[in-house]
RNA sequence: GGCCGGGUGGUAGAGUGGCUAUACAGAGGAUUGCAAAUCCUUGGACGUCGGUUCGAUUCCGGCCCCGGCCUCCA
């Protein structure tokens, strides 16, 4: 068997996998501010670590995932201010419209989805072991900032100086700070700001910046020193920068073994972010695409790729998907076949820093030998390996028919293929042509075959 | 300006110092009442200029172009 090699954003390079407790593996990902609905860009990092905790468990590793809501911070204060809704209240709709969107795109749950909110303590402890440390100090406004200056491995996973960094600061007139590049572990609370903001610590009435959390969360679930933490580019710097300096200043430490980064979804080879409006959410995307479309999609490009949505992309992703259930039409999958070079060339593609497009290379092989074949058992181990990456999970009549928007009932397009059929018997073609036409026209194609007329929506 | 990542056939997208990626689209064939689906065959590529090499799309360097981070962002 192959061994696992995870490309390490620290060191720059594919490292081969070594756990920490053989067997074992801690992964901590960075999840989303919860105020506002997913959007495409969640997703992939969303669908991009499920496949990676999936293949982890398939090669027998004991995972233990965890991954974040941050549940208190500006937008979301502004936000509920915004709409007249109670911070609590906005927070749980999102988080329930989240775990809603990931069961549509067959993302398994986490094993911990520890919130910011409910991990005050723990916050509240590091920030006074820092404090305690010397390598944070409490500013005249109230605030209690991280000393980077005190850190001195600064910038080691970003790979940035601090005199570059100083040189391409933006004007940040912040006369609290000590030095420009100190970041905020405790917010002093500001009078306009609603009660719920507002926890009392012994450094005064506040909230957490937003870095303090994942330090503290992923200790508290994953210990001071584990295995793997992912999240998006451009949490690569300043967030999980921070989160070095933080964790280890405060544990003394080595934080994290493999740091793993997602590229970001381009529209038009642009970002697409909350900020440039450009986004796409998880949910209107699924109004048109079946869910595991949108997944294909998004696992079709290595993770470290930008990919690039557009409805064209879509589209492919939509004739890759109905190529491999279009080898499932006909047969009935049984038990998958064992130790076949398909599931160790698969396994292998996988196990190479989760080359996703080298695994549906290795489906789409496999699709054609079931074709040829009509093999249940190599079917079944089509169903078997597209599961590992969240995908076949439907049955085929039910994919190629779950389009929206033909106009016409099962019913009548039954009654129609019937009538075609009747007319076929009688080999009056032309009026078998005619009926074939109209369903086409309605966006239903017909496929004859042995046992039948079978259709699907195109 | 500093620091990263990338430029592969019509499109998407892997990969490799010399040997078929894969999918859709294209061409030819088989099959079909006609189609579709399926199967077989097939054309088509590595931004640019140099260097290293017997040989580079693959290694090195310059250049051009694109994206990202340096401010909240998955």
């Amino acid at each position: 068997m192959s061994e696992l090699q995870i490309y390490n954003t620290e060191s720059r390079r594919k490292e081969t996998f070594k756990p920490i407790q053989p067997g074992k593996v801690g992964l901590y990902v960075c999840g989303v501010t919860v105020y506002d609905y997913c959007h495409v860009g969640h997703a992939r990092v969303m669908v991009v670590f499920d496949t990676f905790v999936r293949h982890l468990r398939a090669q027998g590793y004991d995972v233990k995932y965890v991954r974040n809501i941050t549940d208190i911070d500006d937008k979301i204060i502004n936000r509920a201010l915004e709409r007249g809704e109670s911070i609590n209240a906005l927070t749980a709709r999102f988080i329930d419209a989240m775990h809603e969107d990931e069961r549509a795109l067959n993302v398994l749950p986490p094993d911990e989805e520890p919130r910011a909110t409910e991990y005050m303590q723990d916050i509240l402890q590091m920030i006074e072991t820092l404090l305690g440390k010397g390598c944070a100090y409490r500013a005249d406004n109230g605030d209690v900032y991280f000393s980077v200056r005190d850190f001195p491995d600064y910038g080691r996973l970003s790979h940035k100086k601090l005199e570059d960094l100083e040189a391409g600061a933006r004007i940040d007139v912040n006369a609290a700070k000590k030095d420009p590049l100190d970041f905020v572990l405790w917010k002093a609370a500001k009078p306009e700001e609603p009660e719920e903001a507002k926890w009392s610590a012994p450094f005064g009435l506040g909230r957490p910046g937003w870095h303090i959390e994942c330090s503290a969360m992923s200790t508290r679930c994953l210990g001071p020193h584990f295995d793997i933490h992912g999240g998006g580019m451009d949490l690569q710097f300043p967030h999980h920068e921070n989160e070095i300096a933080q964790s280890e200043c405060a544990t003394g430490e080595h934080f994290v073994n493999y740091w793993m980064h997602v590229g970001f979804v381009r529209i038009n080879d642009e970002k697409m972010s909350k900020s440039l409006g450009n986004f796409f959410t998880i949910r209107d995307v699924i109004k048109a695409y079946h869910p595991e479309v949108l997944r294909t999609f998004l696992l079709s490009a290595h993770y470290r790729s930008p990919v690039n949505y557009s409805e064209d992309n879509l589209e492919k992703a939509k004739a890759e998907l109905q190529r491999l259930y279009g080898a499932l039409e006909n047969i009935m999958p049984g038990e998958a076949v064992a130790d076949t070079d398909y599931e160790r060339r698969f396994d292998a593609a996988l196990n190479d820093d989760l080359n996703t497009p080298q695994a549906f290379a290795v489906l789409f092989e496999l699709a054609r030998d079931v074709n040829k074949s009509q093999e249940p058992a190599l079917a079944g181990l089509l169903v078997k390996l597209g599961q590992r990456l969240g995908i076949l999970y439907d049955t085929p009549e039910a994919f190629f028919r779950s389009d929206a928007g033909a106009d016409l009932s099962e019913e009548e397009i039954e009654r129609l293929i019937e009538a075609r059929n009747q007319a076929r018997k009688d080999r009056d073609f032309a009026r078998a042509d005619q009926i074939r036409d109209e369903l086409k026209a309605a966006g239903i194609e017909l496929l004859d075959g042995p046992e039948g007329t079978r259709w699907r929506r195109v």
